[in-house]
DNA sequence: CGATTGATTGACAAGGTTCAAAGTGAGTGG
DNA sequence: CCACTCACTTTGAACCTTGTCAATCAATCG
């Protein structure tokens, strides 16, 4: 079966060859099935063949994978797990920007740039690919649709932000969470991880919490009403929506 | 006088034309000499002749001057007074997700999408042009040069909105009002708008309120403890910085 | 098994909000 | 020029949401 994924990966002499190759063409196969390169609900429509990278790394759960200022040996993608772009104060104080998901350019600006500036981490075990900044740059410059892709993503991921800045500034714990779950099941469906209302959600509740600008003990108060009222189901790492329309209403949506 | 930015303007038969167009000229020539278009730091450094523009427009103080969804007529660019990217909730909350000073591209967003998911509202009486979306589209994506600096304020745009999620999650209220005191200060600095460690701050304490994430009482309270530990001046719509090093430290700058 | 990490709960403190009222200042019309 | 109005600032008091501290419980792992 022919399969222009692996076989653009297969060809490009330069990426780091191991036992897992088939590992690396399922998850870019994985990316690509779900719509291309992304960055929240925004798509890099890329004609079946992706630039070469330039390696290729699994990461475990919990690890800093960038930091900030740290130089860039490509343009990072999530192949498989969870991450999150996270800034942090000085005096350790940590705010969750994003969570990355499969598929997930890390960053509009690590295409252009070669450092970023903020931190990411992996939440559950991480594969991410570096494609190889070059090659990225000149096919997206080749093209005006590519580029105007790009631009897309760039508003798509300024939206995103400028969404979580009204949520932090101006609604409150239970608001929050409600949109933090609605979000990521949103970005979850794309990706064909939703079944009847339910997804894997791998965070722990100081994830939820550095994403919502809590703290982790007023983020499990938060869950236990959310729980107590019927409107979620949240255990083992499986979060089920059980009242959509209440949760809505709670994240006024619509 | 050979003045290119206002010949380029006479020239440009489609923009409304009327008893204020040196205005227009000082207004655009001002942003010039701050150095290009910009958004937050980042510049757009345009060799001396700016694409045409589509009209200008001068607005009162305190109106809306771009809703969600609305059809733009082009790239909106203020060239006089202060103006504000908002964000509405459907229960009247607002949050303020950046100031907008002359010279400033009101969102990279403007130059390729028609319109705009923010409301952009007056704070002063402001000036603002809009250029033509293709000739300044086709100006960027002539030369790869454009592109970058185009990127780049895509970027600046980002990092910003990404320092502000941190602020609004993560700081308490003193630091936050610190923070947005220094940030402007930086941007205006740019402009040659401070001088002596004071500048013209026409922002209403709900203004504050409204970009920090708290209430205007709140607000208030707190700028009165600033003041009385000789933090700062505030009267007559004059910041002065009395103390820079301490508002540094409470800001948690360096 | 002990050790570690995360979830849960209680008691209490604090930061920030809400409501209400009074003070201030600039602009307006008479 | 004065009184009036309107928008904004300032202040107080009560209240509420969220944070802090501390202890316990549950689950996982070498």
């Amino acid at each position: 079966m022919s399969h222009p994924v692996s076989d653009e990966i297969n060809r490009s002499g330069s990426h780091a060859s191991g036992t897992a190759d088939c590992q690396v063409c399922a998850a870019i196969a994985a990316m690509v099935r779900g719509g291309g390169l992304r960055i929240g609900s925004a798509r890099l429509p890329w004609a079946g063949r992706l630039p070469p990278i330039h390696d290729r790394r699994e990461v475990r759960s919990r690890q800093t994978i960038l930091r900030p200022g740290e130089t860039l040996e490509g343009v990072p993608v999530i192949c498989d797990g969870w991450a999150a772009r996270v800034a942090r104060l000085s005096d350790g104080r940590r705010q969750i920007l994003s969570f990355l998901l499969p598929g997930d350019l890390v960053s509009a600006s690590a295409v252009f740039a070669s450092s970023v500036n903020f931190y990411v981490e992996s939440i559950t075990a991480v594969t991410h690919a570096n494609f190889i900044r070059e090659e990225f740059q000149a096919k997206l410059l080749g093209e005006p649709k590519n580029i105007k892709a790009l631009m897309g993503i760039c508003v798509a991921e300024q939206e995103e932000a400028d969404r979580l800045v009204a949520d932090l500034g101006r609604r409150r714990a239970e608001e929050r969470l409600a949109r933090l779950f609605l979000h990521l099941m949103e970005r979850l469906k794309m990706r064909d991880m939703v079944q009847d209302h339910a997804f894997a959600l791998p965070l722990r509740q100081s994830h939820m919490a550095d994403a919502t600008g809590l703290t982790p003990v007023h983020v499990n108060r938060v869950l236990g009403t959310l729980r107590d009222d019927g409107i979620i189901e949240l255990s083992g790492g499986t979060l089920r929506i059980a009242n959509l329309l209440k949760l809505q209403r709670l994240a006024d949506v619509n």
